[in-house]
DNA sequence: TACATATTTTCTAACTTTTGCATAAGAATA
DNA sequence: TATTCTTATGCAAAAGTTAGAAAATATGTA
């Protein structure tokens, strides 16, 4: 045949596989559809995935997901991705799917959006079979919108009434962690910027301070916990608040989050005292920018990137049916000492 | 009837639309399908789309991809999320994407991943219309298996041989502004980290930087640049380096990026010297945390958010062939003037 | 060898859309 | 009124895959 070889290569079909394998193409999809349970020879199993390999055959999704009514895909949404947490998440969480072959659909949502918004990025999941939600705000937008989700969702980061599914870390433990070091290095006045009073994250990590101090036997004082939430900025103006008072200032303070740590520091920077000679300075989570503030943060390492894949393996298991509901929490990692906490007490 | 209503609505379809408003599912769909120049008379189209809306109807991806052979959906590979470039580009590129009504599947793969992996991660491609690829390195994997992708390609934030479509930055003028707003301050030994010498990004810095150096008549002076690459340890180690030579300290670095500069600024401190006193730094790429450096860090804001968007409305007009080639060049910023230059000359 | 049973393979329909072609209905012309 | 030309709608096939039922083949038993 002189016929010249096309330059586009047709993709192969289950369709075309049958044909040069001899074989009908229901027998070359129980072959290669993945499901075990198929009785097929092994002569002929062995003949289509020859062929199929010589044909470099990739299913068509689109067809698959059109037959058995899956996508093959789940969402996540996140609120900011400038944020280590965050972009660790979707690391763990790109990890997890690719692994049971989905794909991972990403869809950006500020916290403050509408809740038309919220839903049409929802919505917008005719096209996937799970949600993967963070956010940071707990009353957001999302989160109610997820509620009335027609797929699984599972939340990530933290515990949510009403969404049974969820991946949330052990912050009490973590902020025993950070909060037991302070002690340890011999600071009595510790101050604690916390996050939401609604958030479970702000309460986890404000009990286990405070399990903390009364286990070392330091009176807890509420004039040393100072909302922050979770921005640079709320550290910033929380630590302002907290050094008003120069008679009450404290030698270390336990950030909830680093984004809340770096706008101590700013703070403690601007108000011209020294880290960590007038005050130490300790957070959760870490991220390569501890090492580059000034001094390096030290941290309590907390596992994102597994939480994220957790939530994605979670999800799927759910999404075939393997689980009903995923509720995982996850431990602290190890604490990261650099050095914005001094060692000695300077009472 | 006494049949009761089902819990689980079924999804619309064109073929329940079809039945209600009694006419064929042919007709429903040219009414439906978006696309404007199908004939269909007012009185039936206003009938479908009074039933379409009554039930409820989004149309199934899956079946439209299978129909036209298209996913609708668009990939990006990154190779980090915690670089602030990145994940400004994701975010812009997510809402181009979204605005065209397809998605955006992200495709994480560290740029020292070996070429299968690359490879893989792009055929996952199967489920894709087209790719948005970044990268740190020129010469990483994802580059040269991208050639071969049967699907369009838009390499963003830089220019690659062999590769036509890219979104990038014009770096050159970007680095004159950072080099001419140290000259304007009385600097006169100026130093310059600098990317890999075959990175299209790095070469466009330090012409940028050369001929501001120039114009302003002062001598180019190689021993001034060093090759720092884009990481924090590279500008780290690049500083180390300029500092070798205790006399030919300069008086301000200009970093090629913000990461560069906070290893820079760690160098810094680590060698005793003030920032700006002794030292002014400044970079390209502004970001949340170059205010929470000590002190807060002078730049030149790039419109990565713009790069994404520009980089996904191309590439998807590349898809529809509504375009044959997409090189778009972004303009810098404004200058962000915080504290890390020092208004008057040392000399 | 005949028959029942177990194993392997094929047949067929279905999932939802889109689209070229055919047909029906309506409008315009002779 | 008969004929042609538009315009609107319906018919049917196709995209690639999967799953249940049916058929074909192989294995075992009497």
């Amino acid at each position: 045949m002189s016929q010249k070889k096309s330059q586009v290569t047709e993709r192969a079909t289950l369709k075309s596989i049958a044909l040069r394998a001899k074989v009908d193409v229901s027998t070359v999809s129980r072959v290669l559809s993945g499901n075990p349970d198929q009785r097929v020879s092994d002569k002929t199993k062995n003949k289509i995935i020859k062929v199929a390999r010589d044909l470099e055959y990739r299913p068509n999704i689109s067809a698959r997901s059109l037959r058995v009514s899956k996508t093959f895909s789940i969402g996540i949404v996140v609120p900011q991705l400038d944020n280590p947490v965050f972009s660790e998440i979707i690391k763990g969480a790109e990890r997890g799917v690719i692994e049971h072959g989905y794909s991972l659909v990403i869809s950006y949502l500020e916290d403050g959006s509408s809740p038309e918004e919220a839903y049409k990025k929802l919505t917008n999941s005719n096209r996937i079979d799970g949600l993967l939600v963070t956010t940071l705000n707990e009353n957001s937008s999302i989160l109610k919108a997820a509620k009335k989700s027609s797929v699984p969702v599972v939340v990530l980061n933290r515990r949510v009434p009403g969404l049974k599914n969820s991946v949330y870390f052990d912050s009490a433990l973590a902020a025993k962690i950070a909060t037991n070091y302070l002690i340890k290095a011999g600071h009595k006045r510790i101050a604690h910027l916390s996050g939401q009073v609604n958030a479970s994250t702000g309460v986890g990590r404000l009990a286990g301070y405070k399990d903390a101090i009364e286990a070392a036997k330091i009176p807890f004082d509420t004039s040393l916990v100072e909302v922050s939430g979770y921005s640079i900025m709320g550290g910033l103006q929380a630590t302002d608040r907290l050094l008003g008072n120069p008679k009450a200032r404290p030698t270390a303070i336990f950030a909830l989050t680093l984004n809340v740590a770096v706008g101590a520091m700013m703070s403690l920077h601007k108000h011209g005292l020294q880290i960590p000679k007038d005050v130490s300075v300790i957070s959760i989570h870490d991220a390569p920018i501890a090492d580059a503030l000034y001094p390096p943060l030290t941290t309590v390492k907390m596992p994102s990137e597994e939480m994220g894949y957790q939530g994605a393996v979670g999800l799927i298991s759910l999404i075939e049916k393997k689980r009903e509901k995923v509720l995982i929490q996850i431990s602290p990692g190890e604490l990261i000492i650099r050095e914005s906490v001094s060692r000695f007490s300077k009472k």
